[in-house]
DNA sequence: CCCTTATTAAACCAAATAGTTTAAAACTAA
DNA sequence: TTAGTTTTAAACTATTTGGTTTAATAAGGG
């Protein structure tokens, strides 16, 4: 991943399980770096990086306080994202519903389907 | 992108703005390797490593013709992630917000809902 | 059979990723 | 001031990525 365009940063941002894992648990409400850092194998440092990748996708916003940094789920890009997506939208709908009618078909019996 | 899960594959691939070209273009039907090459810059070999990372992502499929390769988008990856996406849609959309609280008011039977 | 076309494999390279450990910075509390 | 907490920076490493070039594979057409 290395473009550097906003949709290659917030996909390579969400190719990553522990970094999804954070966003999830984000969307429960703030938390701060070593909130988010405790459920996760990894060294404290190592979901520091990941934390700095979310952030530089625009993913999660932090505000200061004392030592701690506290941390937001920032849900704009994966509106864009939602935006990209429904270009396609269509696509896999249209799939299904042929899908649907061929089944719709076969169990009717109808002869132009086996064809 | 060393993730090997699915979701991880899906977004990691989408991670690169030729692989989301070469889908785009897809998206207007099928289209042999060197099709999806033309427009690019870069060699044709490094146009099938992006061709077999979509693959390997499950999201696009190939017949082969004779000495052709034809690619065609498989959109169901996509709609996983429109899955994954919804667990976040209520951060950004209100609609869903007014949609939610619309459905709250009807199961409590509220008046003020009906009209 | 040769020649051309389409595609992929192999070998290679520079840069990016994802982790580590150690140390420093910034703040709190005693 | 000293000691502890929270977070990040720096340096390092192994692996992956994204590209290259060259060659191999596979098919079709004189």
């Amino acid at each position: 991943m290395s473009a550097t365009d906003p949709l290659s940063q917030v996909f390579g941002a969400l190719a990553d399980p522990t970094r999804r894992a954070i966003l999830d648990r984000l969307s429960s409400g703030e938390a701060s770096v070593g909130e988010l850092a405790a459920p996760h194998e990894m060294s404290l440092a190592a979901v520091s990086k990941h934390i700095k990748v979310l952030e530089n996708a625009g993913l999660i916003s932090r505000k200061k306080d004392a030592q701690y940094s506290y941390c937001t789920l920032v849900a704009s890009p994966l509106k864009d994202l939602h935006g990209w997506l429904d270009a396609y939208r269509k696509f896999w709908d249209e799939n299904l519903d042929q899908f649907e009618t061929y089944l719709a078909e076969l169990q009717r019996g109808d002869p132009k389907s086996k064809q």
